[in-house]
DNA sequence: CTTGGTTCCTGCGTGC
DNA sequence: TGCACGCAGGAACCAA
């Protein structure tokens, strides 16, 4: 679940919390998910370090060290970065840092999706997995309608598979792929190459919108809790959803009379309205 | 290369 | 009330 709102604004929280600390000790849970290079690497190569600063790259979240190194998260779909200070370990917690002034960071996946990557000192930089594929930021300059076109012209795949492609569109997941089609009015099941390049262009400043707006409400917390603040708090971006999980509800488009439909697609449950998406 | 399907994993909602 | 079942999804992986 968490997309790139969703990670943005874990980092702009976590930019200010952590920034200058020094990591202190570094707790692992029973069965900790899956990390590069393992518990013992990823402390041998945490202990010590200052963190600079804290950024993101589509959906995950980097922490740039001071030793030279990075520490790399990738949420999955039910990860957390949480604060619990002195409490005891949690339920699904794999990984908590602690830092010199007692303050702490964990990672939580219930799901276990997520990932953890401490990478090299940048002589030999390891690589982390899928994160040098990654296309130019949808919510950057850079991010063109020529650079959309290019990816989508002569594809027969529908473009709402496309938008969840990371090379296309780098930090889109479920969530963002729906609305940014509504927003720009295209039906999800459309082929990617038949869109038109009015349409290209209506798509590429609705994923932009999107996803900023998006990080303007701090990210979509919906029922499961999956995607919650440092503290626990709930994100609202889920009050201002157009089509995502409102299956059976009137669309939100002014004077658009349409009710929002559910269908599967590539895989995903995917919402629209068949009335103003064409 | 493209495309679509499968798998991983656990919590939760549903239906009997 | 209890339990089996299916669903949710990011991305790696596989098959045609």
């Amino acid at each position: 679940m968490p997309e790139l709102p969703e990670v943005e604004t874990l980092r702009r929280l976590l930019g200010r919390q952590v920034s200058g600390k020094c990591i202190e000790k570094v707790r692992f849970g029973v069965k900790p998910v899956t990390m590069q290079p393992g518990p013992a690497g990823v402390r041998r190569n945490l202990l010590g370090a200052t963190v600079l600063g804290v950024g993101r790259r589509g959906k995950y979240l980097v922490f740039h060290l001071s030793n030279d190194r990075k520490l790399v998260l990738h949420l999955g779909m039910s990860g957390q970065v949480r604060r619990f200070g002195r409490d005891p370990m949690q339920r699904h917690e794999h990984m908590r840092l602690e830092f010199s002034d007692g303050q702490t960071v964990s990672f939580v996946d219930a799901r276990r999706f997520g990932r953890v990557c401490v990478t090299d000192d940048g002589v030999l930089p390891r690589p982390v997995k899928g994160m040098e594929r990654l296309g130019p930021e949808p919510i950057e300059k850079e991010y063109t309608a020529a650079y959309l076109g290019a990816h989508l012209r002569g594809r027969k795949a529908r473009v709402k598979s496309l938008l969840l492609d990371q090379r296309v569109a780098c930090g889109v997941g479920n969530i963002y792929s729906d609305e940014a089609l509504h927003r720009a009015g295209i039906r999800p099941d459309r082929q990617a190459g038949s869109l038109k390049p009015s349409e290209v262009c209506r798509l590429t400043k609705a994923l932009g919108g999107v996803l900023k707006d998006g990080i303007r409400w701090c990210g979509t917390t919906m029922k499961d809790g999956g995607y919650v603040l440092v503290d626990g708090s709930a994100g609202s971006f889920q009050n201002r959803l157009q089509v995502y999980g409102r299956e059976g509800e009137r669309c939100r488009r002014r004077g658009c009379a349409g009710v929002v439909r559910r269908q599967r697609i590539g895989g995903r449950s995917t919402h629209f309205c068949p009335a103003c998406q064409k």
